[in-house]
DNA sequence: CGGAGTGTTGACTGAACTCAACCTAAGTGG
DNA sequence: CCACTTAGGTTGAGTTCAGTCAACACTCCG
């Protein structure tokens, strides 16, 4: 910031520094010239629809986006023709990053809600700048806690009954909202039942029987996509493989 | 490499430059004065019997291990008190990533066998220099890579039966150890029944009754650890889903 | 009002878990 | 060298949890 003038931005509201959700960010806490090198380089806010994808799976790989607004859930074809949701995200949390590595997106990304990303293109991350370096240390921090959140996901595959699963998923649903910026103790699920199942390894049918037991035994309120009223600490206890209540 | 002398090193045989398992590491592609830098740094060829552990669950996080020789197994243990097996590892591997962003250990890592190991201190990753940035973008290529083999694994726990889940370790093993050198065709699991249902999601008695099943039907030959004769396109076709043969 | 999409509930079934018995190989000590 | 022990692995029988198939309910929207 050089000089003595006003310290409003001239820029428009969508550059980095007067973006309001930089804390969420990667450049989070990059310093002043560092940020303005990755300003001029992101692009940003691109808007999509429900329904919209952000990148399909064999596109090539451009670069990752961060969330602004909005809810994203991501999917994965395989082989033999089965697919299977891999993941949802909401604001904060970045997508693209399983490939990283690769030449061409892994997964399929679709909007849930209307919502607004920026992108970091690749070319930011493989070259030899300070602003790079900052860039990939703070990556792999993001991407060990993607490897953790993935190996409590395996947990959960592999122990885990369908109560503790679903108790699980409300669980970690919530508490990332809540740690987001969301109202605490309600939450609006931007997904069908029949993707929680996917991701969760559960049938529909199972998911919809789980909900309902939850709701009558006092755990959380649900009608349709809206829960209310949620116990943490209950949900917690489920997933740990607690008895249910009663 | 300053002067005319002889390319042969004088340092000992446990350096960086004369090691014969560089293609390996993450040292690989290193020039010649980031490899000096590195080479510095880098605590050689610690050595582990089976059962001795690398490193232990809530222990302060000191940097990644890159496996010269041997084989090991990582496990996690949860809040409430269940344990699960999260990897097993073979020479080329990198053990520690999951807690790269974490003040502590997430895992317990053990050695099956006696091995070796080289351990890149932390705070190599985090310096800002050069070679930091040639390790930190390889590392995030590594991670994306397990954040993708983990993907493979919560799809299989969440959609495959007993059959395909065996075929898919097996699968995964064999072609791992075939890209690491080993003999293809065969290979000793140099882990217990016990574990790799753990690590599958799957009880030690159906491990057991599968391995049996695939043995009748010609798929591979088995006689306790020692698997012959393996047919990774049959496995390939189970884990996609196929009915087995005959 | 009718139709489509999504979610719920019921009845039946089957794959994998649990519990138990048994087998086998590799020590170990007399 | 053989008897005994132990850990790991195999096999069998009964049970259970979640999947499948099917019918129905609710909501939205033209």
């Amino acid at each position: 910031m050089s000089g003595g003038f006003a310290v409003l931005p001239t820029r428009n509201a969508s550059d980095c520094f007067s973006c309001g959700r930089r804390s969420l960010c990667l450049a989070g806490d990059l310093n002043d010239s560092r940020l303005t090198d990755y300003d001029e380089r992101v692009q940003q806010t691109q808007t999509f629809q429900p329904g919209e994808s952000v990148f399909t799976m064999g596109q090539p790989f451009e670069g990752i986006y961060l969330i602004k607004t909005g809810f994203f859930e991501s999917y994965w074809v395989t082989e033999g023709g089965g697919s299977k949701v891999t993941g949802f995200y909401i604001p904060g949390d970045i997508l693209g990053l399983e490939s990283l590595g690769q030449e061409s997106h892994i997964y399929t990304t679709e909007a849930l809600t209307a919502g607004t990303v920026c992108l970091v293109p690749v070319s930011m991350l493989w070259e030899n700048t300070e602003t790079s370096l900052a860039l990939t240390q703070k990556m792999l921090k993001f991407m060990s806690r993607i490897i953790l959140s993935d190996t409590e996901l395996i947990y959960s595959m592999a122990t885990m009954n369908a109560n503790q699963r679903i108790a699980t998923f409300i669980f970690n649903l919530a508490t990332r909202m809540e740690r987001a910026g969301f109202r605490k103790g309600e939450l609006t699920l931007q997904m069908q039942r029949v993707d929680i199942g996917s991701y969760m390894g559960l049938a529909e049918e199972t998911v919809s029987r789980v909900f309902s037991r939850f709701n009558d035994l006092g755990i959380l309120s649900i009608n349709r996509r809206n829960i209310q009223h949620y116990d943490l600490d209950k949900l917690h206890e489920i997933a740990c493989g607690g008895d249910l209540p009663q």
